[in-house]
DNA sequence: CTCTTTATAGTCGAGATGACTCTTAAAGGG
DNA sequence: CCCTTTAAGAGTCATCTCGACTATAAAGAG
């Protein structure tokens, strides 16, 4: 806070964007928007906009997301600050400061484009890029970040709709990773850990084709999980 | 980005915030300056300053760290960001969306009060309170995350000089965790740990008091610890 | 009915971890 | 000079965890 009163300062352009992510097909999809306007225009990038003068980054956000997806509530989504981009020329017009956001969905409606011109879309994670600006540097940090917070954290479960099965809940961790998990050891794991997920009493749920019907979970309690689920690395141990 | 050419954007000053830690005499300790100036004249607060026009937020901290602490290398220490605060509030004066790092240091020189008349101090973090504006809130969400880090990553070795005894740095994490911990355990988990630290080759050093002089160590070249070095928990199987 | 598919239960060994004990090498006091 | 104190570092041992794997149960397809 030093020199106030003695500098002038920069007055800067903020806004918020926000990296949407959510499972569709057993895929990673994100909710890009196609610019209608230079620069850019044409390209895909992620959703966004400008702080109202009385608002936060977190209010600004959630506002967004829900413009841009369309959801009726989204009071219970997960929204998460990812990290701010200010680079100087990360904006060729003028100078603009970037909260970036990471926000995850469990179903995944069609996004009915918002209130302007510009249409939204989800496009599968893989094939997202190039986007405008430094989108694709802050979606590839929500990709880092959701991945390492599924090891210590509940958050696996803001994928799933509000009942689920551990099947479904394993998926989310083999899609983010990408990469396949024994299912008894996830199973073991995932109950082992209290207040992880609480079994839905007498429930039991059709997954929609084949097989034997899996029991139906809710999200616990818990926020982190001790001890932490850990990726398998690719260097086990070198001895 | 929506909106760009379409609404008025509201104009932000942009500052950074640091919460510089070090570690003095087995205690965690942050840097704070004493405000010369209203709001919060004579209230300690975490030192920062406003961007530049041509700066990121990372140049802007890297240059207010060495303004503060007066050091002439700052190029090695380490920086991250932490989150941006944006509440509208947080400042009485106008609308000032900050954007807050953590700087760990090794040795903790005095501060010389930077380039303004302002002075600067180290204080013990546990009586650092209360600080102006929201920074109590940025110094406890630093603490959480540097907390964390050192579960999972090699953050440890920035609170200690270029060469140090496995002693120092397990009393890293006992400072900042504010518990003990098993030094044979510690010990064994560190060494075990390729990359984590790399003995000094003939190097011993007398730790400047009593008992059998402990060998030195570098920091190694791994940056993530796989696997993590947990803290304990305080629950650790109510079965 | 039989095969396929998916959920769920169980087994087994290697590795990691927590709680200890013991030895070694220095300083300091008498 | 000897003995105590202090801290480093080596080693032990039981337990827990985890990965790999096998087996059983319950559904649909043919």
């Amino acid at each position: 806070m030093r020199g106030y009163d003695k500098y002038a300062y920069e007055p800067f352009a903020v806004t918020v964007d926000l990296a949407v992510l959510t499972i569709r097909g057993g895929a990673l999809h994100v909710l890009l928007v196609e610019r209608g306007q230079e620069p850019y225009a044409g390209h895909w990038a992620l959703p966004g906009g400008f702080l109202l003068p009385d608002e936060s980054a977190e209010t600004a956000a959630r506002r967004e997301l829900a413009e841009e997806t369309g959801l009726s509530d989204v009071s219970g989504l997960h929204l998460e600050q990812l990290r701010t981009y200010s680079e100087p020329d990360r904006d060729p017009r003028m100078r603009v400061v970037s909260v970036a956001f990471t926000a995850l969905l469990p179903d995944a409606p069609e996004p009915h484009g918002g209130g302007d011109a510009a249409q939204a879309r989800w496009r599968p994670y893989d094939s997202a890029g190039p986007l405008a600006f430094d989108h694709d540097r802050i979606l590839a940090d929500a990709h880092d970040r959701v991945g390492a917070q599924l090891e210590s954290s509940c958050l696996a479960t803001a994928f799933c709709p509000p009942e689920f099965t551990l099947g479904e809940l394993q998926q989310v961790y083999e899609t983010v990773w990408g990469l396949g998990l024994d299912r008894p050891n996830f199973r073991r794991k995932v109950l082992a850990t209290p207040g992880f997920v609480e079994p839905v009493p007498g429930a039991a749920r059709l997954t929609g084709g084949r097989g034997k019907p899996a029991a139906l979970y809710r999200a616990g309690t818990a926020t982190v999980l001790h001890p932490p689920l850990l990726r398998p690395s690719r260097e086990g141990r070198p001895a």
